[in-house]
DNA sequence: ATAGGTGTATTAGTTAAGATAGTACACTTG
DNA sequence: CAAGTGTACTATCTTAACTAATACACCTAT
């Protein structure tokens, strides 16, 4: 279900909660879910269980799971449409890499064709 | 001209290398100009000289300035068209930055929007 | 030629983040 | 009770980034 590449500049434990917001966006792992323990990610991974601790704390600290001692990690509610209110915040991003892009010559009409690229394949995913 | 950010989680000489390609861009760098030396920017920024030197050594790789032992540093031939090639690999970038928006619920009109807004924006300063 | 500015190289040391290792405690469930 | 769970803690290791200090070879203007 995971996969971390340790050789990545951006820590694992990001890694994981990238992987994590990922499965809630797309539906791999709903509200209520129950997230893999600790120490079988632990395992299955051959990362540190306080490598993957960390990953869960932050997803506990933007309120994405929900940790109950004794049980396990669970999907919180209202996790993706957090998700989604907060990852629409990266439309920021997307305005400078644009500009980044126009100022190396690409032209607007190029960047379009790269949107209609993009929700082209989307609505190949729906038939 | 130079402006770094200590606390930036982006390494010093990676803001060096990222402002220098801007200013080529822009072309407040031309090709053939001089670079402000090693020890000018070490002292202007309050950095270590070897810091200026890895950023140096690193645009100097990238084949954007070419250093010449006792005079100084300047900017190569051809290092805006170079950049703008490279810079141009970044649409594969675009793509994924907007598939996450679409992953999160932001609408096709909505990334448009955006794109017309930066390229507006591009008129206005062609005023 | 001499002084001062240039790029370059080398060695050593510091700092902070990330990751590992091991242990321990309290809780829940079968 | 036993096994699995989240959590906490301390200690150690590793690496990248940065600093510090020094040295050398080169160019140029005085």
């Amino acid at each position: 279900m995971f996969q971390i590449d340790v050789m990545s500049r951006t820590p694992v434990y990001e890694q994981l909660v990238e992987q994590v917001e990922k499965f809630i966006l797309t539906g791999i792992l709903s509200e209520g879910d129950k997230v893999p323990s600790v120490r079988s990610l632990s395992m299955e991974l051959s990362v540190n269980p306080n490598t993957i601790q960390k990953a869960f704390s932050e997803l506990d600290r933007r309120g994405l799971i929900s940790s109950v001692p004794g049980k396990g990690c669970f999907v919180a509610e209202k996790a993706r449409e957090s998700l989604q209110v907060s990852k629409r915040g990266n439309l920021e991003g997307l305005s400078s890499q644009i500009r980044e892009l126009a100022l190396a010559g690409v032209s607007k009409e190029e960047i379009l064709s790269c949107v209609e690229k993009v929700f082209g394949e989307e609505e190949k995913k729906n038939d």
